[in-house]
RNA sequence: ACAU
DNA sequence: CGATGT
């Protein structure tokens, strides 16, 4: 079934590598939970991964769907990785992303794959594919 | 080959 | 068509 409750999230890079941008939406309103960015010399990666920790981060409780699977598996090994060309902004903020997870415990277990095949585009998209 |  | 990742 298409998941109706919880936080679903995504992040865009434009172009990849360029300004990244990532957002969350609560499934049960369809309301935006938040947005940041764009930050420039991001990738689609980091993107989704900082949309993830923020989510975690911002409910104890709520399960968060990614259609990143690369992300997901950052999450699962407890760190993200900036590209060794990144920007020191980009990297701080994988560092501090990096560092919240660390006090989010298991929080892996909160953290579901978007089926957009099952259950269509992921409602936090950012429409620009 | 799979996910972005 | 190009790039980021497992
Ligand atoms: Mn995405
Ligand atoms: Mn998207």
């Amino acid at each position: 079934m298409k998941p109706s409750i919880g936080i679903v999230v995504d992040g865009s890079c434009c172009p990849n590598p360029g300004a990244m941008e990532w957002q969350g939406v609560c499934l049960a309103s369809g309301k935006k939970l938040f947005r940041y960015g764009p930050i420039r010399n991001g990738t689609n990666n980091v993107a989704e991964f900082l949309a993830i920790v923020h989510a975690l981060s911002i409910s104890d409780i709520l399960t968060i769907y990614t259609d990143s699977s690369t992300a997901m598996a950052w999450v699962r090994n407890g760190e993200g990785k900036a590209p060794a060309t990144a920007s020191e902004t980009v990297k701080d903020l994988v560092r501090r992303a990096n560092v919240k997870l660390q006090t989010l415990n298991d929080s892996y277990r909160r953290l579901r794959y978007w089926d957009k095949i099952r259950w269509g585009e992921n409602p936090a998209d950012f429409g620009r594919k």
